[in-house]
DNA sequence: GCAGTTGCTGGAAACGCTTCCTGGGCGGAG
DNA sequence: CTCCGCCCAGGAAGCGTTTCCAGCAACTGC
């Protein structure tokens, strides 16, 4: 902590203070610390001795400034509170951790002119790549800050493609057509889908519900609902309530993510509604409730993790190499369970 | 690097450029951008329209290097996708954005060897306080990493209390002895807890335990089983298997924490027991699932978003004010709920 | 014995900013 | 008219690293 007994920050002892210690010049101690070859034995004992004595640990901040990189990735996500971010997040640490890179996260509330700012803040901090969720792919001020950017992007389930872009999407599709159908072979015709504002998830499960009809050669008897955000909870259960007092409500309904399946649960909860009897329901997302809900919910189901372990991955790959362009897309899995059933009169 | 006009990276003018541009000096750029009050409004102008034309952006990097300071707070927690912290990120995320601040984030899984290097990681880095959770209140390393910094450090109830520490404490007591005592009213004597290794939060709620007992002159008929991490759900599900084939097994159970009691619910549920009937329960945090559960689930209840806000408001304060010191301890709640009945037999 | 490596080290110039210090111009007071 | 102080601008020294370059000694091969 102090050095010869004086030291202005405690604690804060810099290379120049080692070098001194150690008798030799300070880009001896760089090299030596940075694993370069051309050290003798001898330096590196005398310095690592310094370095120990000292309790010297390196600045990463100028070391940054330096070597032109921060080895850390900005994280720009819609809604940390959202549990399916949280597990992409968490998953992302980890193999970002391994690979000596650190997190800057962002939350944008859902707020799209909050996506541009944060973009922005982030390459101003000099992150070496972005992991961007936007909560609207249109937005003009989003798009123009992502295209000054010079560093790579990966994108979450969106379809934005501006500059140096990778993509994991997930396939929402796949799994929402096993959904449809097992709802249409239990004689479901009027089917309500309650979906966020349209952008690619939303658009992804809407096109499956269509398809599976246009499919059978069935009329359009489906409705689907799209406005609210993703994460709005409460646009959930207004939804469902307006669905549930329509003179012809539907039979099923599908709800398009964790936080709407929430809000369309608190509704039909509160009214009493037996899922499976009166009306069928499949949510999104394999959050606990679903399994422990009474009946157990029927779910399109991804793998939260994979997608950040996939992401983190894309984006190591990326900086690594700067030519490295890459999309994937991850499956999703229809989980069938009692909230489906029969529809009633079929 | 630059030849009027040209730069090796696209998009990335710094303020000599800007300088140049305007014809004058550095300086008085630095001083522009920074409002010193030491400039005409001839200056300001020629400055901004050069910072308009080039499209400069300042080098967040560079400035807290020089400035010693990072605008950038470190947030060590143990577990992102634990729905309790991803909140109080969330609620800490926005209000550290409105001042100017940046989050670094760390996620420790529960792993107190990775606390202590987080620690240091984010020293390293330079940030300006750090917000803490770790898993393991007396690991030796963590402490050791924390004595050495001299930043401030809001500590997330926990009891570690090692150089600049402010602390947000929650009173899990309260709401504890109202959840006992309402199972003690409706006649419960075997009352289960299942409980994460000792620190805080699982000692107040050991605590408010044998204290209800103590205070009605009680035999101690209860049982506590601690051990698990407090975000292991397996643990939580083996615990309760444990309890439930006992010969003499508890009519009430008690779960320290959401993942605990998603744990418990598992087992619970797969067992096909009615809750409040065979056996009562209590769990912590309202997450969605105990209101919707059948039956509805009583929770020790508290204000996730509250904890969040309160560390980030704490922490700018002490970034403010290098004397500021403060504690402060946050209510919780019971909230019963059908999953609590008269005991068998009572 | 000498040129050409090779192996290691030190000096110094960046990286992009802030801030202290100096100093020029100018208005008001003596 | 001079001096003092004020307002504003420029120069330059850092913040703590990395890295390029030069240099020196010792070795190799001829």
């Amino acid at each position: 902590m102090t050095v010869d007994g004086f030291s202005s920050q405690p604690g804060r002892v810099n290379m120049r203070e080692v070098a001194e210690r150690a008798g030799v010049a300070m880009s001896s101690v760089s090299r030596v610390l940075s694993d370069h070859p051309d050290v003798s034995k001898d330096m590196r004992k005398r310095v690592m001795a310094a370095v120990e004595e000292l309790g010297y640990e390196p600045n990463l901040l100028a070391q940054s400034l330096r070597r032109q990189q921060t080895r850390t990735v900005g994280f720009a996500i819609g809604d940390i509170s959202n549990p399916l971010f949280a597990d992409i997040v968490a998953a992302a640490e980890t193999r970002f951790r391994e690979a000596g890179y650190s997190l800057l996260l962002t939350n944008s509330e859902g707020r799209s002119e909050l996506d541009a700012a944060h973009i922005g803040l982030l390459a101003q901090r000099r992150v070496d790549g972005i992991i961007l969720s936007v909560s609207d792919e249109h937005n003009p001020a989003m798009l123009h800050a992502l295209g000054r950017l010079d560093i790579p992007v990966v994108v979450l389930d969106r379809n934005v493609d501006v500059g140096r872009s990778l993509h994991v999407y997930t396939d929402h599709q796949a799994g929402m057509r096993n959904a449809v159908n097992h709802l249409l072979d239990l004689g479901h015709r009027r089917i309500a889908m309650i979906n966020g504002q349209p952008m690619r998830p939303v658009n992804e499960r809407r096109a499956a519900l269509e398809a599976c009809y246009a499919d059978r050669g069935l009329e359009r008897t489906y409705q689907i609902l799209e406005g609210g955000a993703l994460s709005d909870v409460d646009y959930g259960s207004r939804a469902t309530s307006q669905l549930l007092s329509r003179p012809d409500p539907p039979t099923a309904i599908i709800a398009g993510g964790n936080q709407l399946m929430l809000g369309a649960l608190r509704v039909l909860h509160a009214r009493g509604i037996r899922l499976g009897k009166q009306v069928s329901f499949v949510g999104c997302d394999d959050i606990p409730i679903s399994e422990l809900y009474d009946p157990p919910i029927s779910v399109v189901r991804r793998d939260n993790l994979a997608i950040g372990r996939c992401a983190a991955e894309m984006m190591l790959d990326a900086l690594r190499d700067p030519e490295y362009r890459a999309d994937m897309v991850l499956p999703t899995e229809f989980v069938g369970r009692p909230s489906c059933g029969r529809a009633p009169g079929s």
